[in-house]
DNA sequence: ACTTGTCACTATGATTATCATAGTTACGAT
DNA sequence: ATCGTAACTATGATAATCATAGTGACAAGT
């Protein structure tokens, strides 16, 4: 492609966050950081996507603040990835995405009667559904403070993809 | 580029959301048209972005049944795009991006001091910062609870953009 | 009547991001 | 010495994107 316009220097708050979200393999690699894939192939895996994409979209969100490279091993030379405080700060971000396909995204039972992906509030216990503010407790909703579980068919379909 | 994996099957609710909302172009004609913009040359201009793919992303966004095109003039033809309920609740998605930028994306002092964007909530009166839950009157916040009123600088951008 | 202007697009050609596939480096285990 | 694994990099084909220009329909001004 041409070079696109850059938007990073626009004053509009979504035009900067377009920047960076407005590309499926940072969207998708962000998931699996928050779904707690922290490796390289994993995440490649998962994804679909190809080396050279994970790796040169990794380095854009390391360069960007959102990621930190992290080796756990040196032997052989092994890295993890790690969402830093601007990268966990994206939850409400794909959260909201969440929300709005679970609502709109799905046809009539596809899901099996439930959400493809259930958000537990810890600190209550109450299924919060697609809510940003838990139905249980009135608390506002965060990264950590819900706990995901994935319906019996996204599990299966993630199981196939790492195999 | 070659035919990418479909995502528009996978069980991941955020895997169906980053197939149509991973792209630039997509977020920002939402922006324009969350922001009032309804005419295609209007949103164009603002965006920065051609007109072929001004009118690509459109045909998507209608085919999704985000918008809905909307003839109101025939003598010579005028069309306008309106957001649906679908597309109106794309709101969250939106509005979780600007918090994320407004809190992470500028640099000391960049906006002069206050938000690129503020929001107030119109049944209490109360700016809500980047919050999701009103905290003046505890509410909840959608799209039509907020009143948006951009900052001197970002609404000198946009004036500079259309004319 | 003729030009100018506006709106909503479509057409063209150059550029470049993306994909699939294969290859590389570093090491540990068999 | 070969096999396997993790984390990448290299290569070449394909196709999406951009800038620029052009089209069709009409309205208004001169």
């Amino acid at each position: 492609m041409p070079r696109r316009t850059d938007l990073s220097d626009t004053y509009c708050p979504v035009g900067r966050s377009a920047e960076l979200l407005g590309d499926r393999a940072v969207l998708l690699i962000l998931r699996d950081l928050f779904f707690g894939r922290r490796r390289f192939e994993a995440i490649a895996a998962n994804t679909g996507l190809g080396p050279q994409l994970v790796s040169a979209r990794l380095k854009l969100l390391e360069k960007e603040g959102v990621v930190e490279r992290h080796a756990y091993q040196d032997k052989p030379p092994r890295r993890e990835y790690r969402l830093t405080d601007k990268g966990k700060d994206l939850f409400g971000v794909l959260y909201a995405m969440r929300g709005w396909a679970e609502r709109w995204a799905y046809a009539e039972g596809e899901t099996g009667g439930g959400p493809a992906m259930r958000y537990i509030h810890r600190a209550c216990g109450t299924d919060v559904g697609t809510a940003t503010v838990c139905p249980g407790c009135g608390a506002a909703l965060g990264y950590g403070d819900l706990k995901g579980e994935p319906s019996p068919a996204l599990k299966a379909e993630q199981a196939a993809r790492s195999g």
